[in-house]
DNA sequence: ACTATAGCGTAACTATATTACATCTGACTG
DNA sequence: CAGTCAGATGTAATATAGTTACGCTATAGT
């Protein structure tokens, strides 16, 4: 196995690194560690940090996102994981759905800014709250 | 008084707000409730429920901003406390300085992308995490 | 006075995340 | 093979962040 890099294509998962992104990949929406915890007790999870280890791992991999203003994680949906980078979210408040999309030019206009100030950007949040089309039609 | 609307010029502010509103605006960079309950002991706060409503109605008048990367707050440095809706910051991850700015430009992009969606935006979160320009010449 | 609304005080609790320390496992080295 | 080193793991305890529940207070409108 060649030694695993941040971003890395295809890296090798440990045992509970996989059992943690699958809980991720199986579940439409966002999940925080402690829901991912109950699911993964069959599987013999015990303690908060067994999940937040697997997590820091995945994040750094590429493989899975934070959302910060909700405290939880989504498996990353880009075919190849690309533009990581420039992924930002529209979650829906009221069906809890969460779209990944990459505002691109956005990004590029927020790296513009940074670069003019001379601050080093490691990584750049985008959250989008709302309501989603069908929960507006819905309600 | 007029009644207090949502972003309102200068509402009225109870006791508890006006403390939590000093606390944060005599403080350079963010605070979390806990670091503001901690300052507010010696003026008879006792529970963080007490910073977290006066936190709920200063962020709803616009008077403070919720970093959602750090769980903390600060008050807004906008003279007049306009564009709240397109406020962004960049987090120094060093020293802790938040600089707060308004990307125009890439709110406006957002924005549209989420019309084109039909994504009703509530609310818009930016967050810029790295190193400021201090910081790496410091560092 | 009666009521409605907003604010306040306190306790208990839930939710989220980290520190500390011991053990295990596989890879490399001499 | 024994030594050792890094990464991963297991577990408990602790720290940090935020909410629920309940009752009381203040003020404005009728």
């Amino acid at each position: 196995m060649s030694t695993p890099h941040h971003h890395d294509e295809q890296p090798t998962l440990t045992k509970n690194q996989a059992l943690v992104f699958g809980a991720l990949k199986g579940t439409e929406g966002p999940l925080t560690a402690y829901a991912i915890l109950d699911q993964l007790r069959s599987d013999g999870f015990r303690a908060p940090l067994q999940v937040y280890r697997a997590l820091d791992k995945l994040v750094d991999f590429g493989m899975v996102h934070r959302l910060e203003s909700l405290n939880a994680f989504v498996a990353c949906r880009h075919p190849g994981c690309s533009s990581h980078e420039s992924a930002a979210f529209a979650i829906c408040e009221t069906c809890g759905q969460v779209e990944e999309f990459s505002p691109d030019e956005a990004i590029s206009l927020l790296k513009k800014w940074a670069t003019d100030r001379r601050f080093k950007l490691a990584k750049t949040t985008v959250e989008l709250r709302g309501l989603c089309d069908t929960c507006q039609a819905t309600g």
